[in-house]
DNA sequence: AAAGCTTGTGAAATCGATTTCATAAAATCG
DNA sequence: CGATTTTATGAAATCGATTTCACAAGCTTT
């Protein structure tokens, strides 16, 4: 290997015939300095292809340009693409991102946000409003800025960027009283630790109590399509099954939908399969999937523009709750009677 | 905010009672270090709370514990579950990964690329084996770990871990001759700057050669269903549709198969559908996706092996091909005569 | 033209860890 | 038991940038 010694900023005032002071003000707050001198630096950093180095500069300035995201996984695509538009946004901004995963636990969510910490990041994203006690306070202590995304629960800690879950459960279950349903079945997603399943299960229940009504079962299952299909088995051999299903994901309402083809039950005719996420995968389907639009990439956005803003503004930028759509196709339709 | 002044490992030291080296020591390559003083040390730092600041760290040990990624994008789930294992396997392994999204441009993946050689990674994972000479360079130069994805190519430059996308193509093609299909089109997907694409093209376009037949028309669509709706109504709409439709992936098979179910035409009976990817969604389509299957989370988790390993040992492991699997559902049947 | 500002620059201190080198104390050996 | 090796530790140098402080030279201002 070639190898050459590594080109330092010394090396780049030295053939500019400057210090290194001169250089690095080129190179960073642009502050006065003479422009012949301006040009001499930044060719001489051209021409011995001058890279900094970040832990030198970061270890000195307290600025690392490091943002970090701890995700429950990136195997599902409504967080892929949050992390997506999240990352590009960053990115634009010279901030660079590392991704870490939790696996819906939170206390994995701490150890991946200890080690943030320790990598230098300067602000945080995290999903949903439950989290370890020890996670926030680390962040507190060591004033990083943090934003909750996927929800919007007005909460005493941290800022918050999404919508409200609970709205997201009424607003799923008030679209299946509408059509005339009244048994309505919930597969929803695993609870634990998942604060914002726990809101869209409670909104539901409570949508359907303020209408007289009960929900006939609520099942939970993981976020896949094996799960909707097992589930909605289970809930199609019942004694009384439903007439309509709520799924925790477009995954799961697609799943369950095989589940009806395979076994010969008109969807929505027999039963209607509302979905939740409105992911590509719910106008693949036959039927296109009724589901309630969760816009991932506008959180990612947002999330950003919310670290990136200076402190002081952020202060006024705390809850941001994005419009929930419901976004009906053909997997929901009234009840025959 | 209380924000009590950071906790240095000088702290630890004071407390413990020791200097500063044997705290390094202790908390490090726990060299000798007698084992009471390990324990004091151990518990100074437990109960100051000490976060060792990671700047520091690499500045002085030229170790960042930091490996980069440049995908396309993450918005595609045959990305994302690569990023999602080869990010958990990092993690396991004490290194934090950055993510950084190229969007199919290698200028622009050139540009990630040095904003990571600054922030000191030591190690990259890039997809395909079509990059800029600069990026190649800069990491060699820099003697920074790096391994193409999604390919198998020999390259007298890189490692890569992947498969052979000539050969996909041809697995393709085989299969749909091996059905009694002559008429066979193809919806690649785009092929600038995308080596893959390209392979597989060339793939798919051989092996019909070798077997006496010319493709009946290729089309370049996105990755998208939405190309893929629009590419099989082009095809279907030609003076003579093809009976076979060889596609870039899941996603756009998923959308030539939506608009072969919205105008009436049988699949598999009019026209076979084929798939690339395997994706989730492959089973979730009607009828369900013939496919190619990419073992993405694979291709992650050997890509962190190879990098995770020492440098003597990386040179045993440059290229290593994983198998293709066809996957044979309902989208394709022989062709009715 | 003297006093006071600006502007542009460099010398040296500094960020918080790791590492090298030296050394005291303890253990082993012939 | 004196000589030698081993073990455990600390003092000080160091990684590569940024930042503070000082200061010279060139401009204003009166």
């Amino acid at each position: 290997m070639p190898d050459e010694p590594d080109v330092k900023l010394i090396d780049v005032a030295r053939k500019a015939g400057c210090s290194p002071a001169t250089v690095s003000r080129v190179l960073n707050h642009n502050a006065k300095v003479n422009t012949a001198t301006r040009e001499k630096v930044l060719q001489a950093a051209m021409d011995l292809a001058y890279v900094p180095n970040g832990s030198a500069r970061s270890l000195r300035s307290t600025k690392s340009r490091l943002a970090g995201a701890v995700i429950p996984t990136l195997d599902h695509a409504i967080y892929a693409t949050m992390v997506n538009s999240l990352q590009a946004r960053l990115t634009e901004n010279g901030v660079s991102l590392i991704i870490n995963t939790s696996s819906y636990d939170i206390d994995r969510e701490y150890e991946q946000v200890r080690l943030l910490v320790e990598r230098g990041v300067e602000s945080v994203v995290l999903v949903g409003a439950a989290h370890r006690r020890e996670t926030i306070a680390l962040l507190e202590q060591r004033n990083i800025a943090y934003v909750f995304t996927y929800t919007a629960k007005p909460t005493d800690i941290g800022a918050a960027v999404g919508f409200d879950n609970e709205k997201a459960g009424r607003l799923a279950a008030r679209h299946l009283i509408d059509l005339g349903h009244t048994r309505i079945a919930m597969l929803g997603g695993i609870t634990i630790n998942n604060d914002r399943a726990v809101s869209r299960r409670d909104g539901f229940v409570a949508e359907l109590r303020d209408n007289n009504l009960a929900p006939l079962g609520i099942l939970e299952t993981p976020y896949q399509a094996d799960g909707g299909h097992a589930g909605m088995k289970r809930l199609m051999l019942a004694d009384t099954p439903p007439t309509a299903v709520i799924c925790a994901s477009d995954i799961a309402a697609a799943g369950a939908l095989k589940y009806c083809r395979q076994n010969d039950i008109a969807v929505p005719g027999t039963v209607s399969v509302l979905g939740f996420d409105n992911l590509d995968i719910g106008e693949l389907t036959t039927p296109e999937l009724t589901t309630i639009d969760v816009p991932a990439g506008e959180m990612g956005r947002i999330a950003a523009d919310y670290l990136l803003a200076p402190a002081a503004q952020r202060q006024h930028m705390r809850i941001r709750e994005l419009p929930l759509r419901l976004v009906v196709r053909g997997s929901t339709a009234a009840l025959l009677r």
